[in-house]
DNA sequence: CGGTTCCTAGAACGGTCGTTCTATGAATAC
DNA sequence: GTATTCATAGAACGACCGTTCTAGGAACCG
């Protein structure tokens, strides 16, 4: 006998719904009674799927992961590479999912015990796409610096432009880096 | 009869304790509780001096965006100026205060409602500093796009090196970053 | 069909939250 | 001195939190 087997697609549904309505409703006001009224479910069916509000938590923060990930893509260099993440990232589509990344990070940095693995992984995540947008060519030191310095750039503007930037403003910014990005000009 | 006066000092001692509870404890555990119990008094005596959680938390904000503000100093460039920044920024000693400030900044994009002062103002303060940097000569698009680069470059590597990333990584990056701003070479 | 497991819901528990009420010393003005 | 206001504390209230308990329908296997 093995009765009723595991749904696991209601899991992942509920999770989607989850994600959307931290997106939508804001990281800080998460709690198993405003999302299940959120979906029209209970406390308990959400409990039953997740076990646990740290269990919760994750699950949400590794489909959080996920939708930041940037298209990893195929670029001939490093600057065609930054202008499409940039392109990707900083449209108005993206704002309220990165608006709650942001959140999420901001409190990981001072409460990292549920969100050690967040912190670690979004830190390698963009790290590895664009170090390896650099080809093989460049010394993977160099390489790494540059990764970093570009990762920095596009999260740099993407906070000033979520917390109501001027547009133009901030674009003028990230065309200014990019250009420099393409002709390194004696640059290390 | 107008009775005992105001004891304004007293409030200012109790922000910055506040302040500096929050900055230890992270911001998510702000409750009149856990700071009055962190200061050794009730929270009546905070609620009688502040008010309301949310006055608390204006004013908690106010002091917090004093102490991330750079220091203006006299810088004879940009690129100077920049490297001034970073260096204090980057600076150990700090990192509490600004995981404190991207924990806010990350709550603010969310719930703007009670934030949405810090973020107008923390938007412009480092703004203004870093355009003022590069004096009269360039035009104020040009300043304005150069200033804007520089405080996502920060901010940016802040982010990298506040989330653990590796201090010769982040220390690089920067180092690029403001080598390239010394000699602008033909960059607009 | 019966048996077993999953899915869902409602109620309740202990805990923490922000806030308010009441009351007791302390400091100032007259 | 008295009168008035401030400073502080303790207790309590209602609301929300995460979690657990109880229980009833639903889907699968034999």
């Amino acid at each position: 006998m093995v009765g009723r087997p595991v749904d696991l697609r209601r899991r992942a549904e509920l999770l989607d719904a989850a994600v959307e309505h931290a997106t939508a409703q804001g990281f800080a006001e998460l709690s198993w009674r405003s999302i299940a009224a959120s979906l029209g479910v209970s406390t308990t069916t959400l409990v039953h799927h997740f076990g646990t509000k740290e269990q919760l938590l994750e699950a949400i923060l590794g489909r959080l992961r996920e939708r930041t990930e940037v298209a990893a893509g195929e670029h001939p260099d490093l600057a065609s590479a930054a202008r499409a993440v940039w392109v990707w990232c900083s449209h108005p589509r993206q704002w309220p999912t990165f608006k709650l990344f942001f959140a999420v990070y901001g409190a990981a940095l001072q409460a990292p015990e549920p969100f050690a693995g967040f912190l670690d992984q979004v830190g390698v995540d963009w790290l590895g796409t664009l170090r390896a947008a650099q080809g093989t060519a460049v010394d993977p030191q160099t390489a790494s610096r540059r990764a970093t310095l570009v990762v920095a750039v596009i999260r740099g503007l993407l906070l000033d432009l979520l917390a109501g930037g001027d547009r133009t403003r901030v674009d003028g910014a990230a065309e200014s880096f990019l250009a420099g990005l393409s002709e390194p000009c004696g640059g290390p």
